[in-house]
Parts: C-alpha cells; sequence; structure tokens
DNA sequence: GTCTTCCCAAATGTCCAACATTTGAACGCT
DNA sequence: AGCGTTCAAATGTTGGACATTTGGGAAGAC
C-alpha cells in the first residue's frame, strides 16, 4: 500500500504534462481568451493565415483547432469577402444540444436510467409550477391557453405529445427562471428516447387533459401551492402511464 | 411589412438547405452513428486514409470532422501502434465541463442573472437533501461527517470552500440521483464566477458549520422533510450573505 | 443621380503529397 | 524466460496549391 501512495506521490510530484497535440492548444489558448472575456462575442478573430503564423504552425492544425471551437459553439465562421471567424454569441439552444447528447449517451449505456430522469424531470418542474403560478405574466397565460388548447384538439399522438411539450414549456418559460427553461426539455428528450413502447399513453388523454387544465388554473390565479400540487399529479400520472 | 412576411415566406418554402462544409457533414454523420448505438462505445474506427477514402474526401477534411467530435466527447484519439479513433465511453465529466461552459458564458453575457443561478441552486438542493435522508447508506454518512469535520478544522478561506463543496456534493451524491449530481456543481462554478466580493462569507463560518451538522444529522436519521428544511436555511443563509 | 452589372479581392473550404512522431508488437538475441 | 531492437501502422504536422463563396467597389446605362 505504501509502495503505490509512493509511487504515485512521485508520478504528481514530476512536473510533466501529457504532451497535448498543437491543435488542442491553441484551441484552449483562444477557448481561454473567449471565456475570459478578452475576446468578445461578436469580436473577429485574425483571419486563419495570420492566426497560423502567429501560432508558428501550419494552417491546417490552426483550423483543426477551429473545428474544435465551432462544436463547442464558441466561434463561428462564414465565408466570403466580409467572413472569417468570429466569436459566437451565447446562444442557450448549443448548451441544450450538448446537454441533450450527454444524457442521451450517459442513458443509453445504462449510467442514467430512466427513474433518475424522470425524479429529475419532478424536481425541475413542481418548482417551476410554484414560481409560475407567482411570477406569471398576462402573455403567460395567454400562452399557456393556446398550448392548452391544442393539446386537447390534437388527434394523433405526435400532435398531442409535440403540444404537451409545448405546454411545459410553457410553464417554464413562465416560471421566470431561464435555467429550468433550459435543463429540463433535454430530460424530456433523454426520457422519451428511453421509452420506447409509447401506446399506453392514449387511454389516458383524458386525465392528462384535465391536468393541464388544472395547472393552468392555479396559474393563472396565482394559486403557487395549488399549481404544484397539480403539476405533482400530473407527473406521477405520467410516469406510471408508461412503464 | 407584408413584403417582408412573404419574403420570409418565401425563403421558408423553398427546400433549399445551407450548405454545409464537407467537414461539417461528415461529423453528423458519424455522430449520428455514434448516438444512434451503431457505433458502440469502445469500438474503433476506420483510420483516416480509410475513412477519407469512403467519403470521397481528403484526409484533412476528415481529420477536420474528427476534431468536431473530440471535442464533442464522441471520439477519443490515440497515436501509435495500438492508436486509432475510438468511440468514446460516456464520461459525466465531459458533460459537466460543456455545461460549466455554457452557463459561464450565457451568466457572463447576462444572459443569465445570478438570482436565477441561485434559484436553481435551491430548486435542486432541497430535494437532494430529502432523498438523500431517505436512501443514505452508510458510506454516504461516513463521507458527510468527514467533509463536514474538514469544513470546520478549516483555517483559510479557500479550505473552507473547497470542503463545504465537498460537503454538498455529498450530499447530492447520498441522494442516489445521478443526475442531480452531475448538473448542481456547473451551477456552484457559474455562481462562484459571479460572485466577485466574496469577503463577507467569513463571519457566518459559525453559522454555515452549524447548518451543515444539523443537515448531517437530519440525513443520518433519516428525517427527509427535516433535512430539505435545514439545507433551505442553509442556502437562504448563504444567498443573503454574498449579496 | 441612381440603378444595375461585372469584376475583384479576401477569406474560408478542399485537396495533395510528403515527412515527423508515437507506440505497441513482433522478432531475435542472450 | 527476459530483454533490447526493429518495424509498421496510425496519428500529428507541414507547405503549397486551387476551388468556392461573398460583399464591395468600379464601370456603365438610364
Amino acid at each position: 500500500m505504501l509502495d503505490v501512495k509512493a509511487g504515485e506521490r512521485r508520478q504528481d510530484a514530476l512536473p510533466i504534462r501529457r504532451i497535448r497535440p498543437a491543435y488542442h492548444q491553441i484551441a484552449e489558448q483562444i477557448r481561454g481568451l473567449i471565456l475570459s472575456g478578452t475576446l468578445q462575442p461578436g469580436e473577429q478573430l485574425p483571419s486563419e493565415e495570420q492566426m497560423s503564423t502567429r501560432f508558428g504552425v501550419s494552417r491546417n492544425t490552426t483550423r483543426e483547432a477551429l473545428r474544435m471551437l465551432t462544436s463547442q459553439g464558441l466561434v463561428r465562421t462564414s465565408r466570403g469577402a466580409t467572413g472569417g471567424t468570429f466569436v459566437a454569441l451565447p446562444d442557450s439552444s448549443i448548451l441544450q444540444a450538448h446537454i441533450e447528447t450527454g444524457l442521451g449517451l450517459m442513458s443509453g449505456s445504462n449510467q442514467l436510467t430512466r427513474e433518475e430522469l424522470f425524479e429529475t424531470r419532478v424536481i425541475l418542474e413542481i418548482p417551476a409550477a410554484r414560481l409560475a403560478a407567482e411570477r406569471r405574466t398576462e402573455i403567460d397565460i395567454e400562452r399557456l391557453r393556446l398550448a392548452h388548447r391544442h393539446v386537447e384538439a390534437g388527434k394523433a399522438v405526435v400532435e398531442r405529445a409535440d403540444g404537451s411539450v409545448d405546454f411545459h414549456q410553457a410553464v417554464l418559460d413562465a416560471s421566470g427562471n431561464r435555467l429550468l427553461s433550459m435543463i429540463a426539455p433535454p430530460v424530456w428528450k433523454a426520457l422519451s428516447h428511453c421509452a420506447i413502447e409509447r401506446g399506453g399513453v392514449r387511454h389516458i388523454w383524458h386525465e392528462i387533459d384535465a391536468d393541464h387544465a388544472a395547472i393552468l388554473h392555479h396559474i393563472e390565479h396565482g394559486h403557487a401551492d395549488a399549481a404544484a400540487d397539480a403539476m405533482h399529479v400530473h407527473l406521477v400520472r405520467l410516469r406510471d402511464s408508461a412503464p
């Protein structure tokens, strides 16, 4: 035991870093400049030619670094006379896409169970309903009504599913917490990938509509606790209807 | 106005997709294969030479596609005789890093306020404390005790801050929900970037220790509601102590 | 003067052919 | 069996060249 510890100590003591490819180091440098705010959103980076000269590498290497940054949503490139590489404006959809990918991967490899995903959904959406009841604006109410009617009117399974997503998204947005609005949808997506057999939901359409109506009603009238309870009932129903 | 709308309609109607670079298309294809499970984690992809031949592009273009995938954490490359490109094993730390980057960017550009971040922290950690009280194992308790003692013994600000993170992470892990354990830390990181002035915490060290002790006590004894309440009190104190 | 058209320059996208480097495995030697 | 050497396969890197996309500006028509 002690020998192992000594061995680890020695490795830790040696100040050698794993050699990283040039493109990786360059990407890290630029990434740091963007995250620290040295490079502001919208700002144009030097041309690939100029950057290559500055970093002392070939243009291909620079490009590989830029590809890493583009796929991280940190920069954006465009061609043509006014083209170039620009620091990207922060965009929630990119973050959502990354979360969605990650959750899909982890649930696919059983590092995340359906139960954990659903539990997190409950944890996020019940407070969201409560906050929505406290903060909703007239516009939020209108959007909730629209989404609710759209779900009710839906004939096909996919119509109702899409509408239901709209309704729940409207609740999140009405909560006034944009972070909640961003985190929850990827969890839904991961859950929808989990549940393969989706036929069993049809027979509770009526209950779902009634749940939505109750949630909408309580949010509209500012009944925070009641809205949270109604969302709780609704989510439990959804969970138990799709085993 | 109407002309503009007509113009938009026409653009939407034309079924033309924006031309995307070859490296982008290739990355998307491989990405799809990985997410769909056609390519299993750990599986080796063909060599860059072979892939380039199959896709009908040059090796540079293939490499740019692979750089996008590596930076997304989907593949991993290594050099040498047994080297090559492999489908990466899903890793929560990569997802956490992406979330952390995204939150940092959005809070830096005021698309996410400190209030929203802290509110989300409360929403995540209160149920986590409740679940921890219901599900904690002996190992969880031991870890919580250790972290609590470590915070108490800390002399420097950074010591106590690190220890406190350990304690809260231990609570999350004790909740048994790995998704919660993954989501919360990036929120902390973003918050710590938000709060510049951090000197005002020192004078409530005693209260913080007492809060931790209460949380630990309730989790240990399986008092779910009490644990949730104690966490609530603690988080409110933290929020109000760093304005 | 204004509009249209055409050309051009700057930037990214793509290709090619080579060389450098890394690294495990196979081989041969002791 | 143990150990060093050689080797081959794969990624990393280079330099140059050409293709393609674009907006802007010059030249011309009305």
